[in-house]
DNA sequence: CCGCTCCTTCGACGCCCGTCGTAGTATGAC
DNA sequence: GTCATACTACGACGGGCGTCGAAGGAGCGG
């Protein structure tokens, strides 16, 4: 009723009380997802979903960031037309004390392994 | 083959080397195979197969300790017709640097929740 | 208004993993 | 040797997750 046909773009980030450590560690266990991690910590600023570099559709992209984000992994919003992700910062490490950081660090050097390789 | 028809009860687990992150955090992803990482790390000594208190049946339990064993998480030997478990000294910890007591940490925590719920 | 770009939603599909029960092997006690 | 105990191996089954393509909404620029 007298809802708008339109829904503006908006993002709703969890709170870090509703993040199970179930959710986070699952989210990670997918190397796609720890690549986007590893991407993030690397390049240091915002990355829009489009300007990642991975092997999968764009669909199954959109999948993947839901669920980082619902882990508290990422935080996302929007700019126009485009979504940007960024690492979150670390309050996670109240619940989870020294997890997100070190598997961080794990995603960043799994991912410079494989690129050294090329 | 000339396969002797009884091969005597051993165990190789693996070296560190051999451990990828992708099998690490897929073994943890699991409910029941934190619940053994926090049975262990909270009672300080070996505990036998049989001795969990796992909601699984023994064939499935025995399944994940394949996973924790060859993750690198636990090391397994016999004592008998026995088989005792006990976390890895964080050898791991070369490879994923604060990583597996991060882990550790967190899962014991879970465990703690869970028990005083009841 | 039109078209373009980004991203999302939906339904479908295939595969992998956790689960079980049964049957089997190794060890120790009697 | 016989029996009991402790764990394993195997095959089967079901559900969930990652994957895709097609279709659609939101914003932006003409």
């Amino acid at each position: 009723m007298a809802r708008p046909k339109t829904t503006p773009r908006t993002v709703d980030n969890p709170s870090v009380a509703e993040v199970t450590l179930q959710q986070l560690l699952e989210a990670v266990a997918d190397p796609v997802r720890r690549s986007v991690i590893a991407q993030l910590a690397t390049a240091g600023h915002d990355i829009s979903c489009g300007a990642f570099d991975l092997p999968v559709s764009r669909s199954t992209a959109t999948h993947h960031f839901n669920v980082l984000r619902e882990a508290g992994i990422i935080h996302q919003h929007y700019q126009g037309t485009t979504k940007m992700n960024s690492l979150r910062p670390d309050d996670l490490d109240a619940r989870f004390p020294g997890l997100i950081q070190a598997i961080i660090d794990s995603c960043v050097r799994e991912n410079d392994q494989v690129t050294e390789v090329r």
